[in-house]
DNA sequence: CCAAAAGTGTTCCGGCTACACCCATGC
DNA sequence: GCATGGGTGTAGCCGGAACACTTTTGG
């Protein structure tokens, strides 16, 4: 790392870094992603991710398990937390050169308002309705977003993270719906439910569910200890996904 | 992003930001790196990952493309070239609070001595002698350089860099001991022959090469158009490697 | 009885594995 | 001839895709 150049040299910059965290869950039948409103300027008003400055002395990650402590009353250690590829354009923030780190956090359904923390402001909002009544986010948060549904979508495919977005007991149908909200498409119920019972260590049965619903009620399940999920979870399509 | 924390707060840190580059290769059947030696402290001495620091209004991948030319006359344009996670561990570096931002380069057997550079004493090192000998790195960059060897090997899975590896044009079995070399265990030439020469656009046949060893004479090949690579080649173990 | 969701059985097919076998060269 | 690397053929196996079929509920 720059050996040649001394630390006399002063030709590179002094910056500031962020970690700005993605927080998906499932809602309402709906693929959410947990967002605050700007309170000052630049973009005041303006949805943006909820994150923050990295402190002094304060690791990358440890700020963004704090963030997402602050923001959400989640203990970060305890989910899925990964970081995505940093986001640094020069003009990315009018406020001077902010490099952040962007992490993905993968929750389950959560109560509503996310009370006791200081962005009071934050709120649960559908994907799919930023995209279609044009809502866009403050800085590049939009693109940020962008990468960290697709590398959601990625991570579903060889671990077990998609247990994340469930309670701690779901049925085999209720975790399908998660795959097919985040790939955006519709998976076959019968063999998927064959693949998931018989990947090993992904789902641990605890009795029945009583079923609300017309249709026959649904064996309760959950989480087992595997984390990876060998062989993959394979999407319809060969890859690429829309997400929409 | 810090909708709470106004400007004025400055309990966040300046620090500053660079880039490092993991250039690998493959040369006299080894997996190499190249590596600078520290010329300054601290670590003075020491061999380090090739980088440097972030410039005023320079976007980061600009930075990662600047370092690769300066230190290998390479295009980084032209290569593939990659982000991997950020390293940030508050003391890891002894001058303050600088991050770093690691890109994977992958690079065909080059010149050995690279000239023309101001990185004077880069060399190429076996990557498996520094495990060997003991021999570890400047900064953390022990564990930046494990981290790229290991996303290099997942890389081979689904795309067709491995073709980066060699020249303009080469042979199966030269690909072949690219995957071997990387993914550290043997593959069957024969289904291995089958499984890419049937891979939509990964390999385009240019001839045959007089062989100057002894054996049947092999085809020619040269990197096809595509990019990624479905479906993906496998390794013989499931998952997880050594890349010792 | 009907619709709807859960779950099982079965058939088909494509890719991977393993290995037998042929090809072309240097020595 | 023989060792060595290149390449083709082929049989078996496993996993995914598709879909018929049974089960169990609410209306």
């Amino acid at each position: 790392m720059a050996s040649k150049t001394g630390t006399s040299d002063r030709t590179h910059v002094q910056l500031r870094l962020t970690v700005d965290l993605v927080i998906l869950t499932v809602r309402d039948g709906a693929l959410q992603v947990l967002l605050v409103e700007r309170g000052n300027a630049p973009f005041r008003g303006r949805p943006a991710l909820p994150g923050g400055f990295l402190r002094p002395d304060e690791d990358i990650r440890d700020a963004a398990v704090r963030e997402l402590a602050e923001e959400t009353g989640l203990n970060g250690d305890a989910l899925p937390l990964r970081q995505l590829r940093v986001f640094g354009r020069p003009d990315r923030d009018p406020r001077g050169r902010i490099v952040t780190v962007p992490y993905l956090a993968i929750a389950p359904n959560l109560p509503p308002p996310i009370a006791g923390s200081d962005a009071t402001t934050a709120k649960w909002w559908p994907v799919d309705a930023l995209d279609k009544d044009g809502t866009s986010l403050a800085f590049d948060h939009d693109d940020i977003l962008r990468l960290a549904i697709d590398e959601a979508g990625r991570e579903l495919e060889d671990t077990t993270v998609a247990t994340a977005f469930c309670g701690d007991t779901f049925t085999i149908g209720e975790l399908r719906r998660i795959y097919e909200l985040i790939w955006g498409q519709a998976l076959d119920p019968r063999n998927f439910n064959r693949k998931v019972t018989k990947a090993d260590g992904f789902l641990e049965p605890v009795g029945t569910r009583p079923s609300r619903e017309p249709g026959r009620p649904a064996m309760l399940y959950r989480a087992g200890p595997a984390k990876r999920l060998y062989p993959p979870m394979l999407r319809p399509n060969g890859s690429e996904e829309g997400a929409s």
